[in-house]
DNA sequence: CAGTGGTCTAGACCACGAA
DNA sequence: TCGTGGTCTAGACCACTGT
């Protein structure tokens, strides 16, 4: 049975299944268009409740990989560009990658401050606490499709580190150097115009959208404030509204 | 038994469920901060499955309204101007009454035309065919909150109704004139900066956030394109990454 | 009509939180 | 330890699609 696979992970099945039907799509088994198995298969083929099934294919419609139509089947999303479900969360160079591009990030600085009263308030932080402020740019083939501001609290680190040799995804980084698991996060979008937001561009102002993210662990702590700035154009969000 | 009072209504019991808990949220019963009644309770007060109740908290939740949390429960929560889930397709008219302002809605201009090539392409037209487009300003408590900019298919009215007489919810007309229910969309989130969306205010430019959107009836035909211009700031769209 | 997804139920077991 | 929400299962019945 490949049931048997799925065992012991501590993993959601239906987030487990809806990566393998993503990696079947990706790889050519079903081009865009194409008409997915019915529910009904998949239960058998992955030895799962049809309640699986069900939220994997409602995650990737959530992503706008699939799309499912009442009495006819799911069906592959013709994709353009570079895109994401805004409700979920998930590292942004990982959804850059399996759309086919090549991400990239680059730290831009990394300080330690006072946190500011915007800060204190989103992490409940006392006013004396100190914040790690990091900014970097995410690349998708060289690219820039956005900048981002992130404060964590410098308490979630030990004594001793200070913050200098971050890399890489900031969710790793934080489970790897705090034990820190982000797996949920309250966000507000905006718009904003600006050329100071960037650090690469030269000196004409620039659209993007903006997410305003508090990042929370199991315990529901506040462990990561993120400004994130979406280029205009460059980064799509799709949202399915029913 | 309570739940006689939700048998044979074509609503999903987990949708009024949610709606009778907004109702006992905003009536006072609970308070922001409070804690709800435990999923258990639910069951049993409104006779149905825990399926159900948790579907009818995680709408709740989508909408900033509650937040759950593992092991502790279910809380109001603390809501801070007018706010919307983005995922959820609902009438902004009635998200804003719900949260207790008063909506208005102004309708700028009818017009009959030739579809351009943009909605064309989103509404499915033949290149010959025309569509009526609609403007109109959202209000709350008699303040501009966003510009709407709509298009749907002339062929869906009969040939002889011309557009005039629109008024209220634009969903609403399209169920009583055409007999079309929108019930799904697909939307992506962009950001502008113009000094031409809106027709009340001055000259100066202004800072919106624009959500792109498509409608599609329960047969998945499109119905309604829409361009929906939320001035920055006066209108915050909530999401919950999970 | 048969096939497919949409909703709802009942129950099991696990993971987290507070006492 | 016990109460709470989180995940998963099995099955029923309904609504929509195409033949």
């Amino acid at each position: 049975m490949a049931e048997s696979r799925f065992l012991g992970s501590p993993v959601r099945l239906s987030t487990r299944l809806g990566e393998d039907l993503r990696g079947r799509i990706r790889s050519g088994e079903f081009p865009a268009g194409s008409k997915l198995p019915t529910e009904a298969v998949l239960v058998k083929d992955y030895g799962v409740s049809r309640s699986t099934v069900r939220q994997a294919l409602k995650g990737l419609e959530a992503q706008g990989i699939v799309v499912t139509r009442h009495g006819r089947g799911s069906f592959v999303a013709a994709d353009r560009g570079i895109h994401a479900g805004i409700q979920q969360l998930r590292s942004i160079s990982e959804t850059i990658a399996e759309q086919g591009f090549r991400p990239g990030m680059h730290y831009h600085s990394v300080e330690i401050d006072q946190a500011d009263p915007t800060e204190s308030d989103a992490l409940s932080l006392a006013t004396d606490d100190q914040v790690v402020r990091i900014r970097r740019s995410i690349l998708a083939d060289d690219v820039v499709v956005a900048y981002s501001y992130d404060a964590l609290p410098r308490k979630l680190l030990g004594p001793e580190h200070d913050g200098t040799g971050i890399q890489g995804s900031l969710f790793a980084f934080l489970q790897r150097e705090a034990g820190v698991v982000a797996v949920r996060a309250t966000a507000q979008v905006h718009a904003i115009c600006s050329e100071t937001v960037g650090w690469e561009t030269d000196e004409t102002p620039q659209l993007y959208v903006v997410l305003d993210q508090v990042h929370f662990d199991l315990r529901d702590r506040p462990v990561l404030y993120s400004k994130t700035y979406f280029i205009e154009g460059r980064f799509k969000f799709v949202v399915i509204r029913n």
